[in-house]
DNA sequence: AGCACGCCGACT
DNA sequence: GTCGGCGTGCTC
C-alpha cells in the first residue's frame, strides 16, 4: 500500500531500473527497481544491496540504468545504495566484460575476483534463540542440541548447525523451529571495511602563548605532578612532529591514560579521532634518489621509446642482472610526469620488501603496493587511493590489474614468462599479462613486457613484429655471465666419486666457496624428504585418499603429505598391505638434501627455502635477510630460489638433478626447463667475481643443457618452434582447454566422450581427447581434459568459443550432465 | 552460489 | 513409513 501511495505522489518522476552484476556464478544479470528517493543516488559503478532469491542479500554493482520496466516479471527494489561515488569505473566494467567473454566465465565470477572482499558484503543467515523461554522437555533430540549450543554461543550460522548435527540438510529443521517460535532467523549485512582510527592530541591554542603556559605549570606541578609530566612530554614531542597520537604521548610521558584524560577534561589538551591509513607511509620520505644509466641501458631506453611510437606492446629481452629495473624506473618517471598512472606487475614471490623499498626510494609515498599478503582492509585502502588518483604508481601481483585506474599510461609486466600470472582454479582463469595488454589498450596506454627468458608467445609476437622488440644482452656494471659446467651423475657414480647426491665436482665447488667465505645455492625441484614411500616386499606405496597421488614423506612433521590437497597422515611403520617392515624411501627432496649436506659439512650454516619454510607471513623475508647478512652459507631450495632472490651475492649454484626439470609432461617442458635453469644460474656471480653453475644430470647431452651453457635462447626458440609447428601447438595453433569434473569416474568418462563427440561435429580433427591417461583425481573429483586446437588462420577463436558455448549450454540442460562442472580455459591469444 | 522441491534408497 | 541424500531448476 505504501508503495502505491508513493507511486501517485511522484508520478512526475522517472521510474528507474538498474541492471546489476551479482557476485555469483550465474549467467545473467538481474534488473532491480530503484526507489524514487534513490533516483539521484544510484549511478553506474556504485554498489547496491539487493535481495536475490528467497532471503539472501548481496552486494551488487550497477552496470546499467534504464527506464524500461521488465515485461516478464516484477522487479524487486534495490534495498540500499552503498556508495556516494562509484567504486567501479566504466573502464573496469568494460574490462570485466572482456574477461568474462575471453575466459568464458560469468561476469559475476570476474566481479568476485576483482573486488576486495571487504567491498562485497553479503548477508549471513544467523540463527539466534527466541528470547521467550522455551520448555525444553517438548524438544526433539536435534532441537535440544541446537538450543543448548545457542545458549553457549548466541549466534550460529547454518553451516555451524550442519556441523553440529553432522548432517547436510538442516533447513527443514530450522524452519520448523522457527515456526514453533524457538529460534529466530535473521539476515545480517555489515560493512566489513572499517577505517582505522587513532586519537590525536593537540594543545589548546590558548597555551600557544608561552605566558599562559608558564602560569599553568606551577599549579599543575603542585596538584597533579603526573599531569605536568604529561604536558611537558607533549611540548617536547611537538617540537619534532606535527601529529601526536594519544598512545605516543602515553609512552613518551610515562603518565597513565588517566592523567591525559584529566588534561583533556580541563581543556588544556584537545583530543580528536581521525581516520588514518593502514598503509606504509614514509614521514617526509626523500624521493628522487638519482642514478645514471649505463650506455647500453640508455640506448635500450631510447629504443623502447621509439618502439612505443609505433607499437602498443614492446618486449624487453634482457639477461638477468642487466639492470632492467632502472630502465623501468625511468619510464615510470616519464609517465608520472605526464600525469598518467603506471602499473608495475610482478609475480607474487618477487614482491619482497627489497624491491618495494627500492621503488619507494625513487617515488616516495605515491606508490601503492597490492598483493595477496595484504588483508582486506589494506586492499580497500589501496583501491580507494588508486580510484582517487592519489596513487600514481601501483606495484602489484596478478590481481592488481583489477584496480580502478583512471588513466593508465603504462603497464610493466616484469618476468613476463612467469606462469604465476595465470590464475588456474577459481574462474576467471585469466592471465594477468594478457589482460594487461587489453587493459592498456582501453586506456590508450603502453605495455612493456620484460624477461630474460620470454615466453614463446611473446617472443613469437615480437619476432613477427606484432610487438616491438628490444634486447639488452649485457649484464649491468660489467658483471660476467657465470661459467656453466655439466656433470654426469652416472659417470661419477661409476667412479664412486659421488657422495649421496653430491658429485665430486659440486662438493669441491662448495668447499672452495665456503673457504672463500662465499655463499652457495643448491636447487632441488621438490620439497619434502622423499616423494615416495614404498614397501620393498610388495611394492605398496601410500597414496592420497583424495587425489590418488603418491604421498611425500616430510621429516620435519614425521608425516606423509599430499602436495595437491594438503592431506596428511601418519607414516606407517609396517606395510599396510603385506605387514612387512621393509619400507623404503624413494627419491629425494629439499629436506633430504639439507639433511645429508649437514652430515657431510657439519660446520656449514645451511638453510632451506621452499613452500614449507616460507608459509608464514614473515618467514620468507627473514630467510632473505639472513642470506643478505651472510648468516647463511648454503641455501637449499625449490623454484623459489630462482624467483624470490633479487639481490643475492652467491658465487656457486648447484643443480642437484636437472633431469626432473626437463621432463615436465607437456609440450612446454623444454621452454620451462630452460627458463628455470637460466633463472637459477642467473643468481650466480657478482661484481668482480664470476659465478659458477654446476648442473648435475644423467643426460649430459640434452639439447637444452647445451643451449643453457651457450646462453642461446634464440636457438632454443627456433628448435622448439619447429616441433610445435609439427605437433600443432601454440603459437602456431590456438588452444582451448576444457576440463570436465565429476565424482564418479565412469560418469565422467561418458560425459567427456559425449562432449568430445559433439565438438567433433563442428571441429573434426581439431578436437583432441578426452585422453584416458589424463584422468586425474584432485580433491575427490576426477578430471578429464579435452583440448581444442585451431590453426592460426583456420577457424577464428571467436567462432570456436561461440560453438563451445552452445555445446556447454546444451550439455548443462541434458539429463547426462548431473553434477559435472566445466571449466573452459583459453590459451593466451 | 544458495535454497526449495521432488524422487528414491536405507533406516527406526 | 519417514529421514536424509542427491539431482534439478530458479533467483530480477
Amino acid at each position: 500500500m505504501l508503495e502505491f501511495a508513493a507511486d501517485i505522489e511522484h508520478t512526475d518522476r522517472k521510474t528507474l531500473f538498474a541492471e546489476v552484476i551479482l557476485p555469483l556464478a550465474i549467467s545473467k544479470n538481474y534488473t532491480y527497481r530503484v526507489p524514487y528517493e534513490q533516483n539521484d543516488a544510484v549511478a553506474i559503478g556504485k554498489r547496491v544491496v539487493v535481495q536475490f532469491g528467497k532471503s539472501k542479500l548481496y552486494t551488487a554493482v550497477v552496470k546499467a540504468l534504464g527506464e524500461l520496466a521488465p515485461e516478464k516479471y516484477e522487479a524487486k527494489y534495490i534495498i540500499e545504495v552503498l556508495d556516494d561515488k562509484p567504486v567501479v569505473t566504466a573502464k573496469q566494467l568494460e574490462f570485466w566484460e572482456w574477461l568474462a567473454d575471453y575466459y568464458m566465465c560469468n561476469i559475476g565470477e570476474v566481479m568476485n575476483a576483482a573486488l576486495p572482499a571487504a567491498l562485497k558484503l553479503a548477508s549471513e543467515t544467523k540463527i539466534v534463540l527466541n528470547p521467550e523461554q522455551v520448555d525444553k522437555d517438548t524438544l526433539h533430540d536435534k532441537e535440544f542440541l541446537i538450543v543448548e549450543a545457542l545458549e553457549i554461543q548466541p549466534e550460529l550460522t547454518v553451516s555451524d548447525i550442519a556441523k553440529l548435527l553432522g548432517q547436510k540438510t538442516v533447513m527443514p529443521i530450522l524452519k520448523q523451529m522457527f515456526e514453533k517460535n524457538i529460534i529466530n532467523i535473521s539476515e545480517e549485512v555489515s560493512e566489513r571495511y572499517k577505517p582505522r582510527k587513532k586519537t590525536f592530541i593537540t594543545l589548546n591554542p590558548v597555551y600557544n602563548n608561552s605566558e599562559n603556559l608558564r602560569e599553568l605549570f606551577p599549579i599543575l606541578e603542585k596538584r597533579a605532578p603526573k599531569q605536568a609530566d604529561a604536558l611537558l612530554a607533549y611540548i617536547k614531542l611537538a617540537r619534532h612532529q606535527k601529529n601526536i597520537t594519544k598512545n605516543e604521548l602515553i609512552e613518551e610521558s610515562g603518565a597513565g591514560e588517566s592523567s591525559i584524560k584529566s588534561l583533556i577534561e580541563k581543556d588544556i589538551l584537545f583530543a580528536e579521532e581521525r581516520n588514518v591509513s593502514r598503509l606504509h607511509h614514509e614521514e617526509d620520505g626523500e624521493p628522487g634518489n638519482t642514478f645514471d644509466l649505463s650506455v647500453p641501458q640508455a640506448e635500450v631506453l631510447q629504443s623502447i621509446r621509439t618502439q612505443f611510437k609505433e607499437k602498443d606492446v614492446t618486449l624487453l629481452h634482457g639477461v638477468t642482472s642487466s639492470g632492467k629495473t632502472q630502465i623501468y624506473i625511468r619510464l615510470i618517471e616519464e609517465m608520472v610526469l605526464n600525469g598518467r598512472q603506471v602499473l608495475y606487475l610482478l609475480p607474487e614471490i618477487a614482491l619482497t620488501t627489497h624491491i618495494i623499498e627500492r621503488l619507494r626510494m625513487y617515488f616516495g609515498a605515491d606508490i601503492g603496493v597490492y598483493h595477496s599478503r595484504f588483508n582486506d582492509n589494506e586492499r580497500v585502502e589501496v583501491w580507494q587511493k588508486v580510484l582517487s588518483g592519489e596513487y600514481k604508481i601501483v606495484l602489484g601481483a596478478r590481481s592488481s590489474v583489477f584496480l580502478p585506474f583512471n588513466d593508465l599510461g603504462l603497464i610493466i609486466v616484469d618476468e613476463e614468462h612467469e606462469t604465476s600470472y595465470k590464475q588456474y582454479d577459481p574462474a576467471p582463469r585469466y592471465n594477468a599479462r594478457d589482460a594487461a595488454v587489453f587493459l592498456a589498450n582501453r586506456h590508450a596506454g603502453k605495455v612493456l613486457l620484460g624477461s630474460a627468458t620470454p615466453s614463446f608467445e611473446s617472443y613469437y609476437n615480437a619476432r613477427t613484429h606484432k610487438y616491438g622488440f628490444v634486447e639488452l644482452a649485457e649484464r649491468f656494471g660489467g658483471v660476467e655471465l657465470p661459467v656453466v659446467e655439466v656433470v654426469s651423475i652416472a659417470a661419477e657414480t661409476k667412479q664412486k666419486t659421488i657422495q649421496s647426491h653430491f658429485t665430486g665436482v659440486l662438493m669441491d665447488g662448495i668447499k672452495q666457496a665456503l673457504e672463500n667465505k662465499e655463499q652457495v645455492i643448491l636447487f632441488q625441484n621438490r620439497r619434502g624428504y622423499a616423494p615416495i614411500l614404498m614397501c620393498k616386499i610388495c611394492a605398496y606405496t601410500p597414496k592420497c585418499i583424495n587425489c590418488d597421488v603418491s604421498l611425500t614423506y616430510h621429516k620435519s612433521s614425521g608425516k606423509l603429505h599430499c602436495h595437491y590437497c594438503g592431506y596428511r597422515e601418519d607414516t606407517p611403520n609396517i606395510c599396510p598391505a603385506c605387514g612387512s617392515t621393509h619400507l623404503e624411501y624413494k627419491g629425494f627432496g629439499t629436506e633430504k638434501i639439507e639433511d645429508e649436506l649437514s652430515v657431510l659439512l657439519p660446520e656449514a650454516r645451511i638453510a632451506r627455502m621452499d613452500l614449507d619454510t616460507t608459509r608464514s607471513r614473515n618467514s620468507l623475508q627473514s630467510i632473505l635477510n639472513n642470506l643478505e647478512e651472510k648468516k647463511i652459507d648454503i641455501l637449499v631450495g625449490t623454484q623459489m630460489v630462482a624467483k624470490g632472490l633479487d639481490f643475492s651475492d652467491v658465487t656457486l649454484i648447484g643443480i642437484i638433478n636437472a633431469d626432473s626439470l626437463l621432463k615436465f609432461p607437456d609440450y612446454r617442458a623444454n621452454e620451462r626447463g630452460y627458463q628455470l635453469l637460466a633463472q637459477v644460474s642467473g643468481r650466480a656471480g657478482r661484481r668482480g667475481k664470476q659465478g659458477k653453475v654446476v648442473i648435475q644430470t644423467y643426460d649430459i647431452y640434452h639439447r637444452v643443457l647445451k643451449q643453457v651453457i651457450e646462453n642461446n635462447y634464440l636457438d632454443l626458440y627456433l628448435t622448439e618452434m619447429e616441433e610445435r609447428r609439427n605437433f600443432a601447438y601454440p603459437p602456431f595453433y590456438r588452444i582451448i582447454n576444457l576440463d570436465i569434473k565429476h565424482k564418479n569416474p565412469d560418469v565422467l568418462s561418458n560425459q567427456a566422450t559425449y562432449i568430445a563427440a559433439r565438438l567433433r561435429e563442428h571441429f573434426g580433427e581439431r578436437v583432441i581427447g578426452p585422453e584416458p591417461p589424463l584422468v586425474s583425481r584432485i580433491r575427490n573429483y576426477y578430471i578429464q581434459s579435452i583440448m581444442l586446437k585451431f590453426e592460426k588462420d583456420g577457424i577464428s577463436i571467436v567462432k570456436a568459443k561461440s560453438v563451445l558455448r552452445d555445446v556447454i549450454t546444451q550439455f548443462q540442460t541434458t539429463k547426462l550432465s548431473t553434477g559435472s562442472i566445466i571449466q573452459p580455459d583459453v590459451d593466451p591469444y
